[in-house]
DNA sequence: CTCTTGACCATGT
DNA sequence: AACATGGCCAAGA
C-alpha cells in the first residue's frame, strides 16, 4: 500500500529542516520521480495544510521563488527565509550551494 | 468520461 | 550553448 504522491510530497516538504531550502526537483526526486516536479508545485499550490507545509522553503532549482507565488508575494517569501536564517543574495535568489537541502538533516 | 493546464526539470536538436 | 519538446501525476471544465 503506497501513499499517493501528494502524501509523499507533504511528508518530504515538512521534513525540510529550518534554515534550509529545497527545490521542486529535489522534492520530486525524494518522492520517487524527478519528473514529478510539476505535481510537487501543484501539491503546494493546493496547500491543504498551511502552516504545516513551509511552501516558502520550496523554490525553483535556481533559487528563485516560483512564478505565481500567491501566498503573500515574492518579497514576503524572502522575509520568511531570512527569518528562518536563510539570507538571500542581492539578486533575490538563494544560494542553494549553502542553503540547498541535501535531503538529510545535516 | 476525455482533454487541457499546471508553483517544474531533463533531454534532444 | 540556447531553444524547444517531452514527461510525469492530479484536478478542473
Amino acid at each position: 500500500m503506497e501513499k499517493n504522491v501528494f502524501e509523499r510530497i507533504y511528508d518530504v516538504v515538512e521534513h525540510v529542516p529550518r534554515g534550509k531550502v529545497a527545490t521542486y526537483g529535489q522534492i520530486a526526486a525524494l518522492v520517487g520521480n524527478p519528473r514529478l516536479a510539476r505535481v510537487v508545485g501543484y501539491a503546494l499550490h493546493v496547500n491543504p495544510r498551511p502552516g504545516t507545509i513551509p511552501c516558502h522553503r520550496i523554490v525553483t532549482r535556481f533559487g528563485f521563488p516560483a512564478s505565481g507565488f500567491a501566498f503573500g508575494g515574492p518579497d514576503c517569501q524572502r522575509q520568511m527565509l531570512e527569518a528562518e536564517g536563510v539570507l538571500a543574495e542581492k539578486d533575490g535568489h538563494i544560494d542553494l550551494t549553502k542553503y540547498g537541502w541535501n535531503g538529510k538533516d545535516e
